[in-house]
DNA sequence: TGTGGTACTGTCACTACCGACAGTATTTAC
DNA sequence: GTAAATACTGTCGGTAGTGACAGTACCACA
């Protein structure tokens, strides 16, 4: 199989994907790209601190234990500009920080490179995500191995962090219906029950039956906590 | 000069690049493909309302206007499903979709075709931000097209995307006080004034106050929409 | 000494919301 | 073929929210 074919294979599979199956595509995708080390991150950033929601990586244990025990992601420069930043991060470009150095030293022992990339990734809500890969060639040959790769990169990370979605549920899913979530998102654009009625063109009843279904799903008594619920599940597509 | 080199050569320009020199970076990335139209738009969703914030577009005036004129965006499940969804929109993928085939036909009489997408770009805060390229190659020609060339797309507007950021300004804070922020909290935790007024141990009068001034800040004009804003804004305490 | 911001309270009138009682039509799944 | 889920509509009566008219008291800053 040709090295594109097995790229779009790839590409298919982690369309197709959810849950847990994602698990294996990772695999697949470490071994697609022949690189040392990968991971993939997905964090809630509700009431102000940073929570890992979801986890995917093939770092060594060891590393991620210490990273994890001592908050690193909040002295690490990268794993920062990564999730305030829009465009990959070189990890390169870090060669010369203070803080990174000394991650990098640390990385080193437990045969993590400096030639690598942390992606940051599209999340909707109080969420970030990053996908990091531990290329592991030539500082020399680094260069043009990410502008060749980088746009494979990219959308493989892009596809697995949407299958991968399902596993960082902050909260449970209430599943409303089409209706009921086009309901609430006009309520939390402001709108009354009657403009909502001539919005979607259906009485002002029917407008007050969904939205009784979404409180009632969502487990709330009033309107405003609705939207709360489903502003902070990431349901409302604003 | 080949085609693998202008492609580097325009990544180069767009990293480098800021504010006005991207209009002709964007007109570059329109050549590099070939396609017949594409458009680059930033939305803001403060407020709760979809409020474009800087937009780049090739695609013939009258049809933005018609399209900007009657709000479609809100009808277009395509630019809903860019704004809401985090992988490439293909517009084929709607091409028995009624809304999208009301919208197919306008935009077929201005020239644009159905072999398309448009690709949702990563925001901080609450913008959205969203990339369209209208191909205009045979519908048979276009799943290669797509696969082919989907990641020099994503790649191009993402860089495209991190140059254009300071031209989407943003946000007037809104900064609640102290008393303001902890009534809208109580109401998105689904308590009546009544109760909150019990809570605080102050007049349901005062708890209407704060509430007034809370959504005045907000600009909004619910108790909904306001908490809907302040959960997307992170100024709750959970 | 004033000016502006915050914290608080009162009343009136109107509108919006919300629960509880209904009901019909259509589609999907076993 | 029927049960369940979805999409839709009607009416009554009570409660909650909203705007517009007020007002007082305290504190910080110029």
């Amino acid at each position: 199989m040709s090295r594109r074919q097995a790229y779009f294979d790839l590409l298919g599979d982690l369309e197709q994907a959810t849950g847990k199956e994602t698990e294996s595509l990772f695999g697949r995708i470490q071994e697609f790209f022949g690189v040392r080390h990968q991971s993939y991150m997905n964090i809630s950033l509700a009431a102000g601190r940073q929570k890992a929601l979801d986890m995917l990586h093939t770092f060594p244990e060891d590393l991620v234990q210490h990273y994890t025990d001592n908050d690193l992601h909040l002295v690490d420069p990268i794993a920062q500009a990564a999730l305030t930043g829009i465009t990959p991060v070189d990890w390169q470009a870090y060669i010369n920080n203070k803080n990174a150095q000394k991650l990098f030293a640390t990385a080193s022992s437990f045969g993590v490179s400096t030639t690598g990339m942390t992606i940051p990734l599209l999340c909707r809500g109080n969420q970030a995500a990053h996908f990091a890969i531990d290329v592991g060639v030539a500082v020399s040959e680094w260069p043009q191995y990410r502008r060749e790769h980088i746009g494979e990169i990219q959308i493989l990370a892009t596809y697995l962090h949407a299958a991968r979605q399902e596993m960082a549920q902050d909260l449970p899913e209430a599943d409303l219906t089409a209706r009921e979530a086009e309901v609430l998102k006009w309520t939390a654009a402001g709108k009354s029950y009657w403009e909502i009625s001539m919005i979607l063109g259906i009485s002002e009843r029917t407008v007050r039956f969904f939205m009784t279904n979404a409180r009632k799903k969502l487990g709330v008594v009033t309107n405003s906590q609705a939207v709360a619920q489903a502003v902070l599940r990431g349901m409302i597509p604003l």
